[in-house]
DNA sequence: AAAGTCTATATCGGGCCAATATATATCGGC
DNA sequence: GCCGATATATATTGGCCCGATATAGACTTT
């Protein structure tokens, strides 16, 4: 599956011209399953557009540039549907927040703090954005989704508050063994 | 951040193969934070070994093709402290299982039922794992990460668990308007 | 009136990655 | 004792992806 796919299902639920994918994508709903940005977008849109699974019209408008509002084809719907029916690919995750704190004891205590502060406080926004979509009608899969999206946020974020203060006060106990503490077993594997 | 802090990241925590950091990288405990393959990394160390922040020892082998162990020097330490003192790119994820259930309205229900027993087993099974794992002498930060993953994978398994039965029935109740639904908003915000 | 944000489209260089090639060893099953 | 599968180990390539950047008028804030 790829970006081709990511803007064919964004387009099942309506038309939208590539600025409104690329916000759902990286700030609506969908960024919290799958995150794109205008330089993979408005290159699949064109493909699309090219083999005929959208249309494009392009609409003139008073000040602003000219808007293209995409749609999704019958063949378009139709190649939607074949994507989704083969088996998901593994989920692709990176997240250099998580793999930072790996190496706590390499950062100041006070930056550690920081970091995980700052993830709560976008955990709680999320969730807050979330809740709030849950009001509106939507598909059941789209519930369903959203749902999940709670509970794992719910989750990091209650874990990040409870967990915070004992591993800083763990730091700061080996702190002063840093300098020669010896490289560590039990990561590779 | 790229592959290469990956790499002295995972060479911080001792010597190792290409191959050994691939396993890391996309089987072991690091996989779940930042994924990566032989494209990327065979490629992060050889510009590693060439600008000095690994050494590279050739070992020949009794049968099997020579291991080339790669060891963290002083400068790259200090790189990789380097690196992780910048703030932290935000997370990046890509969710084909999630994104495919958005659209379940458009999949055989048995299909959906399956998807979503194969992810509370692949939870189960991580979580296995990363109980197994805190059993051992860790560095705070790796215990710190790898509790929060388990309470994440927990809270997701069991959401999963809980809401399965209902999504499947509520798609059921809907299956024969599919055809003429509308398509819904509330997915572009 | 300057500075910043929003709507809107588009490109490029470099990074990433799935697939593939190569070679040998070991282990379980028949 | 042989076969297929799995594991050890390195390496390349084509194509996808994406952050950064350019452009540009309108609206908002200071």
């Amino acid at each position: 599956m790829d970006v081709k796919t990511l803007c064919l299902g964004v387009l099942f639920f309506g038309d939208a011209t590539g600025y409104e994918i690329r916000k759902a994508c990286s700030e609506g709903m969908i960024s919290h399953l799958y995150e794109a940005g205008y330089g993979s977008i408005y290159p699949a849109l064109a493909q699309l557009s090219g083999t005929g699974l959208v249309t494009c019209t392009e609409m003139a408008q008073d000040g602003r540039p000219d808007k293209k509002v995409y749609s999704l084809t019958e063949a378009g719907r139709q190649a939607l549907i074949e994507s989704l029916r083969e088996p998901p690919a593994h989920d692709r995750i990176r997240s250099e927040f998580m793999f930072g704190l790996l190496f706590s004891q390499l950062l100041p205590n006070a930056e550690v703090g920081k970091r995980i502060d700052e993830r709560i406080a976008w955990y709680r926004d999320g969730l807050e954005r979330m809740r709030t979509c849950l009001g509106h009608d939507m598909a059941p899969g789209a519930q369903f989704v959203t749902g999940y999206g709670i509970a794992v946020y719910e989750a990091a974020a209650n874990y990040l508050e409870t967990h915070r203060d004992t591993l800083i006060r763990t730091l700061s106990q080996s702190e002063d063994t840093v300098e020669e503490q010896p490289a560590r077993e039990a990561v590779g594997r």
